[in-house]
DNA sequence: ATATTATATTATAATTTGGTAATATAGTAA
DNA sequence: TTACTATATTACCAAATTATAATATAATAT
């Protein structure tokens, strides 16, 4: 393998790896409805400021989402331009890794 | 957040995760020339051989590669249905934060 | 100025992940 | 049978990730 290609499998890996969590997964659909301030996101998560907080930051330091302070608020949105496809991507795996398991119980 | 979503968003972390490792990523991309064995791969990668094969369990486990068993030989093959938009997408943020970067240094 | 509010940052402890060496398994060959 | 080869699994330690509590910051209001 090239030293080239390497490189570009590290920076993908660090862009999948900041997508690669429930709550931030959950932060990302949630901005596909539009922006919205940390205190709402925090409210829609159920979880911890300062932990929201911190998934904020990574998904905003990875450049998946943008940030707009207005007063005391701060507003995110996604900066992640194919949600869709991506995600109907990896559901297609999630179906197929379900079907299997049916059809192993289907042999009992 | 209703529950069920809670679910759904994990388990496609456990896909993405899955996804976000360098030589996971290398060998997913290598694979996408076609089957090839494990020893194959290995020789790729320039990995060590129990390092290699415990990437390969990950990304099998994970629906991600399928195996088949020719003699003392085990060929993996991509199942990933659509690893060109997938990565196409990912590679659109590494771009954005190539170009925010330069902005960044231009304005000095 | 002080107080209040929204958000960010830091320190810490628990858990998970990653790489390697050693060992195990399973197929083939002699 | 024994030996050999390809791959998998295990045990171990180091490094990274996570959640939480505590603290800091920055904008506004009094």
């Amino acid at each position: 393998m090239k030293p080239v290609n390497k490189q570009v499998y590290k920076y993908r890996a660090e862009i999948l790896k900041a997508l690669a969590h429930p709550l931030r997964l959950a932060i990302v659909d949630y901005l596909g409805d539009g922006e919205k301030c940390v205190c709402d996101i925090i409210d829609y998560l159920g979880e911890k400021q300062s932990n929201v907080s911190r998934h904020l930051s990574l998904l905003r330091q990875t450049g998946i989402v943008d940030t707009r302070k207005e007063g005391l608020n701060v507003y995110y949105s996604l900066k992640f331009p194919c949600t869709n496809n991506f995600f109907s991507c990896v559901d297609n795996i999630l179906q197929r890794q379900h079907e299997e398991k049916k059809a192993v119980l289907k042999q009992l």
